[in-house]
DNA sequence: GAATTTACATACATTCATGAACGTTTACAA
DNA sequence: TTGTAAACGTTCATGAATGTATGTAAATTC
């Protein structure tokens, strides 16, 4: 084959992209050569080389290609006003968590991504992009939680980034540890359940502000001199959060 | 240097494993040569060779002695005896965090787990192994929530399989994020918080068993009728979870 | 319909990691 | 004290992956 039209050529790097599951599933990504890549697709090197730079561009276009169905789920929830946001919540994370059951792409992609990749030279500025991918998302998940604050649905002094952060690690885990091995447990029929036992939590016991935060100052510090007060300003920087600080 | 003493010989093998610490976590497992390791411990690669089989004996050996005070404190929480398995658990898992946070040695090789290395090929052998000690841990793990639910803490028809399994996810999940960005939260001082609000809605609403199991079997099924039947095998496997099944 | 560009295939030069073989010196056992 | 084997260092052959350079026939463009 030679100079083909414009939808072959279209065909032939989604090929490229379904090869790359495939094989980077398989072997694992530093592993694989991207001759191997194109037997799979049944082209030779050269075609690999016309549609992408190098591997690292292979392998960005593919999460590309995988990842946008979940960062959509997110938009549209941090999008919706409804009297219960934690219900948008709730929905959010079972649908996030159902996608990955049903979708064989996304399962492969996130495996590869989870147990396959080495995010290291090459790969390493595709896991920058990556990381601000889930930046973006995590703030809009924080929106929502924010809006259950507002809602009285959760506590006024409720720490809206450390919720965020713990539900995000919570979903990321059992995510990581199903595509590790599907059969560990049935993820598709669980989801509600084992969103609900930690939306349950966040409601009965969410991470707090700190109480020093909000309030002013008290010249009489409560208990202040009970204990010695060695590092005070390291003391605070502990309980904040990196970037994104509760408003 | 040549032949050299027996206290010598294992200063070298710890040495090879610090600097497979480091150039692991820098370059990537799989990107890495031995000759870098060897480099950067200060020998050449006929001593690697010497200590170890090839690159997936060093890493092995690496994980082993970084993970091996993890496995301790789940073994070692099995163990004890309480009137609050519910407080042995928190105990347990903000131990957990807050190891992780202090020994340098610990993060590092979890970096490297999480994020530096591909679970295929010749590591493939290795992630086995690795994957039957993680199951042991849960299994520990779940001895303790099973206490839990006979001393009262938790109800009777909590899935102590399922439970796990969840909590296993949120430790796996954080460690995972904090890892690749410990600037992103601040996981030592958190931890107590981030372990409570989970452990509130292990109390609050725990996955539980489904109704069907321990109870005989209803001849007016309840609503049985209002949904077709397709493959109820399948669904009875749904809600099952993977080898151990609650006592 | 000629010119140009596209969409690949093929060939090549370079680099580099691996495992084994071989050498060497010294600790240690007898 | 002498032989043996431990604990490495050094060399080599092999193979494989990468990026680039070049070839080429068909699809577009004008």
């Amino acid at each position: 084959m030679v100079r083909r039209t414009r939808e072959a050529a279209a065909t032939t790097r989604e090929q490229l992209l379904d090869a790359a599951e495939r094989v980077f599933r398989d072997r694992g990504v530093t592993r694989t050569s991207l001759a191997e890549v194109a037997a799979e697709a049944g082209v030779t090197r050269g075609a690999v080389y016309w549609h992408f730079r190098d591997k690292a561009d292979l392998f960005a276009a593919m999460c590309r290609r995988a990842t946008s169905p979940m960062d959509t789920l997110a938009e549209r929830a941090s999008g919706v006003r409804t009297d219960s946001p934690i219900a948008t919540l709730r929905a959010l994370c079972v649908d996030a968590l159902a996608h990955l059951t049903r979708d064989p792409r996304t399962q492969a992609v996130f495996e590869i991504m989870f147990h396959r990749s080495e995010l290291a030279g090459e790969l390493a500025g595709i896991a920058e992009r990556h990381d601000r991918d889930c930046r973006q998302a995590r703030a809009r998940v924080e929106s929502v939680i924010a809006r259950a604050v507002a809602a009285g649905e959760l506590p006024r002094d409720t720490h809206t980034a450390l919720a965020v952060e713990a539900l995000y690690a919570y979903l990321t885990g059992l995510m990581h540890g199903w595509t590790l091995d599907p059969t560990s447990f049935d993820l598709r029929a669980c989801a509600p359940a084992l969103v609900d036992t930690f939306v349950a939590g966040l409601v009965a016991n969410p991470p707090r502000v700190p109480r020093a935060a909000p309030a002013p100052p008290r010249r009489d510090g409560w208990r202040l001199a009970a204990r010695p007060v060695a590092h005070p300003a390291s003391r605070q920087a502990r309980v904040t959060v990196g970037g994104s600080a509760a408003a």
